[in-house]
Parts: C-alpha cells; structure tokens; sequence
DNA sequence: GCCTACTTGTTGAGAGTTCAACAAGTACAC
DNA sequence: GTGTACTTGTTGAACTCTCAACAAGTAGGC
C-alpha cells in the first residue's frame, strides 16, 4: 500500500519504556487485587462503575460500554460475580431483552474492602514516582492518545452478513 | 495499617484517562495483529527478541527475563509457537537442564511479514497524536514509572518453604 | 563420593477473554 | 397485521495466562 514510516531511534526507545512500563504497571496492580481481594483488576472495575450508578444498577449493555468490554466479556464477568454473590441480575421491564446488573451489599463491602490496597497500590506505583507536572503531561497525553482510540471497536461486532450479498 | 492516602479529584481524572488510552491503545494494537497477523502481542514481541539476539537464540530463562514473562507462560507460547513452525528448540549443551528457543527462516519472514501493519498502527494510534515535546515527556514518565516496577516479580516464583520452618 | 539447596524448564488444571453463532425481542416500513 | 433488519444478551469452544507441582540437572558443603 504505502512504505512503511518506521519509528526512529528515540521513537523505538520511548516506546519500549512505555510499554515495559505500563504493562509492569497492570500487572502488578493485577497481582495485588487479585493476592488481597481474590479478584481480577476487570472485575473491580465493574465493580466501581456499578457502585458510582444510580441505585447502583446498569443495563448490561451501558455497563460493557462504559468499561470499553464486549457484551460476551461482561456477560461471563457478571455470571462470576453473581456466583460470589457481589452482583444480581434483574431483568429490565420496558425491554425483555434487556437485563439489569445490580451491585449488592455484599459486592459494595466487598468493594470497600479492595479500594484501599488498590489505591495504595496506585499511589506508590505511579503517582509518587511523578512530579506534579508529569502528572500533568499524563493527563494530556493519555487525552489525546483517547482521541484516536475507537472505544466502539472493543464493544460491538459488527455484522456485515447482509452488506455484500 | 495506615489510613488511606485517597486519589484527588485530578488524579482520579488522570488516572480514569490514563487506564482508559492504555488499555484502549494496547486492545487496538493486539487486535490488529491477531487479524492482519494470526499472532497476539505477547508472541510477536518473543519473535522480535529472538531476532535481535545473536544467531537468533537466546535460553528461555534470558527471553523470559527479556519479555518479563514467567517461564511458565514463556514455555505454553514457545510451545505454540514451534507447532506454527516458527520457532525451534535446541538443547543447551552446557547446561542439560536448559534449553535454547531460536527463530527459523519461517518465524523470520513472519515477523518481517507482520512489522509493517504493526508499526504503522504504533504511528497512526500513539505517535501521531502526539507533539515532540510529549513524545519526550512520556519516556520520562514512563523511565519514572519503570524504576518502581520490580520486573523480578513477573518472572520468579520465590519458593520460601524453606525459610520458616 | 554424598547430601542438601537451588535453578531450569515443563506440565496440567483452572480462570478470563475472544470469537462466532444463537435465541429472543424491538423498530419500522409496508 | 406481516416481514425484514437491527439490537440485546447469552452460550460454548478455542485460546492465553496463572498458579502450583514436578522432574531433572547444577552447585557447593561436607
């Protein structure tokens, strides 16, 4: 198609900090939910996104969305979740295909108990090794890097079966 | 322990960014490798580490420690990899416990097969979205936040059943 | 030599994710 | 109403990764 831009020296640098960096970053932020709270770093995320929504319940669907899953993914989280009991599953009245997603008590003390190692975790791990101003250009950066990240992408599957017959 | 340092307002923002571009970042780059490529990620950078080392070998406890993988995981995609015919083992003649993983013609010309799409996603979804000076200020950061991730972690499973008996 | 401690790499089971296929329901034209 | 297209959520199989357990080999004391 076209020749390849390949990335210069500095560009190949930075971008195997970066990625060494933030893929130790997740991992260890994985390992110490999952060593403390006996849960996956996806799952505390549903969690938290469920406890922040009004009467902490979420059509399945806006759930996936806000938390950049596939509707197969939360659908097999969820079912783990409401095996341990930190989520319920109600069916939505105005839609019969639709389902709810509710944080129960047990999930939210659950989630009580998990946040203040995480946030520890977060804190050593990334924000006490940046100054205020790295802290900053993240923000930025991590903007505009959203910017050309299609979220939908991640979501959807989209069935073109009908396009090109 | 300690009361909990919470997160403030701007860094819950950055952080919620922060997690969002990487993860949406690194779920772009990994899908279009599995689409245009047939390999996840993880396989395509043990393919580049074998083909930056001399004569393309390297023991599978250096490529472990280079890709800060376990050596579990590292066996399982090794494994995978030789039945695509892209990788072979070698028995290490000084050391019979261990063994050499090196990159055949075939894994080659897969790589240099996948490289182009792959660095041009790199470009397209990270580079270009980003001016000089931040391209600068994230490998600082990401320099910062490497210095606080014990990549040992990842690779070995400190046995400690004997210190306390 | 022998014995204990450690290292290397593999294995199998369990858990999470992806993908394609699917049932069931909704929307809207006609 | 009927029919077609789309949406919602679930399911099962295949795949990757993690963890614990393991066999085989090495290192160093004695």
């Amino acid at each position: 198609m076209s020749d390849t831009r390949w990335l210069t020296e500095r560009e190949q640098e930075v971008w195997r900090d970066f990625m060494a960096a933030f893929l130790g970053l997740t991992d260890q932020l994985a390992r110490q939910l999952q060593r403390d709270s006996a849960m996956p770093h996806a799952y505390y995320e549903i969690l938290v996104s469920l406890s922040e929504a009004p009467d902490r319940t979420l059509r399945m669907s806006e759930l996936a969305g806000l938390r950049g899953s596939s509707r197969s993914r939360l659908s097999h989280a969820v079912a783990r979740l409401e095996e341990a009991g930190w989520v319920m599953r109600r069916e939505c009245p105005t839609d019969k295909r639709g389902s709810f997603a509710v944080l129960t008590d047990r999930g939210f003390a659950a989630l009580e108990a998990a946040a203040p190692g995480h946030v520890a975790e977060v804190r050593e791990k990334l924000f006490d090794k940046l100054t205020p101003e790295q802290i900053e250009q993240l923000g930025e950066i991590s903007k505009a890097i959203l910017s050309g990240v299609d979220t939908s992408a991640t979501t959807c599957c989209p069935d073109l079966t009908g396009g090109d017959r």
